[in-house]
DNA sequence: TTGAAAGCGCTAACAT
DNA sequence: ATGTTAGCGCTTTCAA
């Protein structure tokens, strides 16, 4: 209707539309500065009727500021993530930041690639999960000059500030749990650890802590990739056959722990007298199951927020740019599927 | 140990300690036009020593090209969306262009916003789902003069180009398959529609299609928010109480079709013979449910990665940057929960 | 194969 | 309250 060839608009463009300098409409389209009420409206007016779009990366090389937020995480698959992103956004929707979001499967090459994609776009803050990175990484983002937010775990060294749980102790929690309740035959299922580090230091923190009483784990299962819920199915009947005495099974998340659940109520299983169960997450997806899984809420969307927040701060005014090193405490969710003493 | 100081390096940087031109630099870190085995190598081993990252707001700026291809998808809570996305980014990552995404919630005005933000960083292409969108976003993506697939669906009139499926196609095939197998009393689950369009066409050519065999919906029921699982649980609980004469259940997605069938199989149902159930998306992660759900697969990965080859066509050398209209046939899955003929 | 000049579209800083 | 000037850090284009 008002613009159809091909070349974008520019300010200029608006400028020469209401007669007004391309200083002044910059001024009114963002906000700032001193505009008398009549030029806003006529730019504003100007700007609608061509549907002018302005151009964010001229914007940013002359302001030399970018309001993105990189956010670094391994998947999008994995429930976890979106909801560690969804406390991102609310937050930063309070603030001119915004959220990009990268994939690194789990993957540190990629990571190291998507990071380097993203710094080259000169963000204002990182955001990425977990504190295992490789050394040019980690040299990277010390160097980038901008706040960075290691999220998720807080069980290392971090680069700047860090928010998370220590993983190490939610499995020592659930070990002295599942301890008290008088579980004695244990067995572990869980995704593939050198892949997951938050994963490996659960499973370190458990084993350590059921060693201190004299426990050894009886049986133990890894996967990678397929469906959580069958993995699961499959693993704990493959792992009772080999091992009928277990009286416990501790899964490394919720997806597999459910079908666990779902396998042991086919077959009748007396749960949680008989044979009891714990995952790992708290995801929501699954209230509605037949029994409520024993589980620890990794606290997704409260780590999101809080990262988000001291991204924020640290770019408001008087930044004090001191790093913050936050943990956050995990909620054990008892559930259904432990005795209770 | 190289660059403390806050400044971030710039080509000139990596010009001074090269002894090498800005130019030659910019070509080596491109690897574009000719240059010398021996001053790639000084050049590259400058870049490497100082940690530098180029500047792609400049670049951009420069060139006048961004290799960023704008995402918008409603949600990403939804398990659906992520699985478009991955089909996007593996056939991108054959490519210089890279998916960023932007999340509606499912509202047109939140969708209006993230898209002036994101032409706002001229993408060479978008892709967005739906075909329903408001004036101004209309608008906007016509008047951006670059590639635009709208995913999902086909039922409507794209603005460029379009990949998907037939919502209303999927209603009506579901519900032949319902009555072929001689269900009569229907009822029916969903999400509240006003939001979701694909979930409204698909409603309407079920309706229709039980109407034209002189069948009419039973009963319904919509829900927003919550976990989908419980969700499916309380309606159909809910609903059968109402309506106990029921003796089929058609769910507008698998989450609260598992949910239907957990609770019926817990009340000693007799599936599929006296109710029948059926979902729609074809959710992976549900495969280890003690029965697998009727369901029609939606094809999002090929959705995705159709979306994704049709901006990279459109952006390489010829490009015809004629638009495509692309129909994809759903799958039916008649799993466990439908009587067989 | 390499370099020099010009400018992408905007905004900071400084007039007026 | 509004306008003018000078870049931001790159790449395009043209010259050597």
């Amino acid at each position: 209707m008002t613009n159809s060839n091909k070349r974008p608009l520019t300010l200029r463009d608006v400028s020469e539309a209401s007669g007004v300098s391309e200083m002044t409409v910059s001024r009114v389209l963002r906000n700032k500065g001193d505009v008398s009420e009549a030029t806003r409206q006529k730019v504003q007016e100007a700007a609608k009727k061509l549907g002018y779009v302005p151009n964010k990366i001229a914007g940013a090389l002359a302001s030399q500021r970018v309001n993105l937020v990189a956010v670094i995480i391994p998947s999008l698959g994995n429930m976890v993530f979106p909801e560690v992103l969804s406390g991102i956004s609310d937050v930063l929707a309070d603030t001119p930041l915004q959220p990009v979001v990268g994939v690194t499967d789990y993957l540190p090459e990629r990571e190291e690639k998507v990071l380097f994609e993203m710094l080259s776009w000169r963000p204002s803050g990182v955001i990425i999960a977990g504190l295992e990175h490789s050394e040019a990484s980690r040299a990277m983002l010390a160097r980038a000059g901008i706040p960075v937010v290691e999220i998720m775990d807080i069980d290392g060294e971090p680069i700047d500030s860090c928010v998370g749980i220590s993983h190490r102790r939610a499995g020592r929690i659930m070990a002295e749990e599942i301890i008290a309740a008088g579980y004695r035959k244990i067995g572990f299922m869980g995704t593939k650890m050198p892949l997951d580090h938050r994963a490996r230091k659960r499973f370190e923190g458990f084993t350590q802590t059921l060693a201190k009483a004299g426990i050894e784990i009886v049986d133990q299962e890894f996967y990678s990739g397929g469906s959580a819920l069958a993995k699961g199915r499959e693993m704990t009947e493959a792992m009772l056959k080999r091992s009928p005495d277990l009286d416990f099974l501790y899964y490394s998340n919720d997806m597999i722990g459910a079908g666990g659940l779902l396998h042991l109520l086919e077959k009748g299983a007396d749960i949680p007298g008989e044979i009891g169960l714990a995952g790992f997450n708290g995801v929501e997806l699954l209230d509605g199951l037949p029994r409520k899984l024993t589980t620890m809420d990794a606290c997704r969307r409260e780590i999101g927020e809080t990262a988000a927040r001291i991204i924020a701060e640290q770019n408001a005014e008087g930044a004090s740019q001191k790093p913050q090193r936050i943990e956050i405490s995990p909620k054990l969710s008892l559930g259904d599927t432990l005795r209770r003493p």
